[in-house]
DNA sequence: GTTCCCATGTAACCCGTTACATGATTTT
DNA sequence: AAAATCATGTAACGGGTTACATGGGAAC
């Protein structure tokens, strides 16, 4: 019973940290964990129903005023138990990245060099918005000590983009488009 | 008509090559952009039925002896087109990356710290062999003066995977498990 | 001479994304 | 007062992965 995909364990741990609506959870997630493990909204409520028919989670109907009703989760003791399983358990799911960027790149033989250019000039000015976010995340975790794992996870992302940035550096053929030209790092 | 998911155009441009089996083009995709843009063996194949719907390729059964009968695709002049058209077609599907190892870090908290070192030495060691088989294949492409941008991919997921490599030295406790010394970079 | 891999393909299933719905609160 | 956003949720669709099938050649 413990071969769950990795997305209904991402739910557990989220609902860790205490009693939630589903809601809340799945803003949790857009929160916590999007950049590297996404799950949709509609995918927690679905996720929530199955941890629930396996007795990890137990769920109640709140009525509210003025707003919908909502239906809120906690985990049980089953539930606690499975998540410290998996989590300690070797293995995990293989790393997956995928990039409409390299693939165009990849086959950007017969694009003409200015649009080629400026698919670059797109993809880097990209990369650099992802990094100033990552920095300004990675230094506030700092202050938070109990944040460590959290701080880590945000560090690799920046570690990554930062070497995204590199290559868009590297790669950039000189006399591109002229829009080209943009400060990096503040 | 114009707006067909990244894979179709991948399966497209993957037989600009020329003339080629729905079985090798799915070997091919292996071979070459599996790294960045997977496509399961049977959705080439699906794809194929797709861009023929479309025109833009055309498929033709051949009897082999001995060897099962395959069906041998080649693009139209209409599936050319197409390709540029998507190749210079501003914007690209972003980026996703998705990490398991990562959703078990973000929760490492809980874990006991032998585990959790251990964890890390095996995404470490996968990191290496994955930098090694990229160096190595960067270097080959080196020599292929054709072979630029495919080059140029292969120099991402190198530089990329550098910095993770770099990230899992700087986030390693000491004394953790001994299993974590390893030789880098030979 | 079994056992494993290759070449070729189909079918089923599930994960994940997007679209749809709706009443209340805030914004313009 | 109209428009956007929030809080809450359901439904449908399609992409992607895994499992299944099969006969010939290669390996041991």
């Amino acid at each position: 019973m413990a071969d769950l995909p990795t997305t209904s364990y991402a739910v557990l741990g989220l609902l860790a940290g205490g009693k939630m609506s589903r809601y809340d959870i799945a803003q949790l997630a857009e929160q916590s964990i999007a950049n590297f493990w996404t799950i949709a909204k509609s995918q927690v409520y679905s996720e929530l129903s199955r941890l629930e028919d396996l007795g990890l989670v137990k769920g109640k109907d709140v009525a509210q005023k003025a707003l919908p009703d909502k239906r809120v989760y906690e985990m049980t003791a089953l539930g606690r138990k499975a998540l410290r399983g998996w989590l300690e358990s070797p293995g995990y799911e293989g790393d997956r990245y995928r990039s409409g960027f390299l693939v165009k790149w990849f086959f950007s033989d017969s694009m003409d060099a200015s649009k080629r250019s400026h698919l670059l000039d797109q993809y880097t000015q990209q990369a650099r918005a992802r990094l100033n976010a990552l920095e300004g995340a990675v230094e506030y975790l700092s202050s938070i000590p109990e944040a460590k794992y959290m701080r880590e996870t945000a560090l690799l992302g920046l570690m990554v983009t930062r070497a995204v940035v590199e290559w868009t550096e590297e790669v950039r053929e000189p006399g591109g488009s002229k829009r080209a030209t943009r400060r990096a790092r503040a």
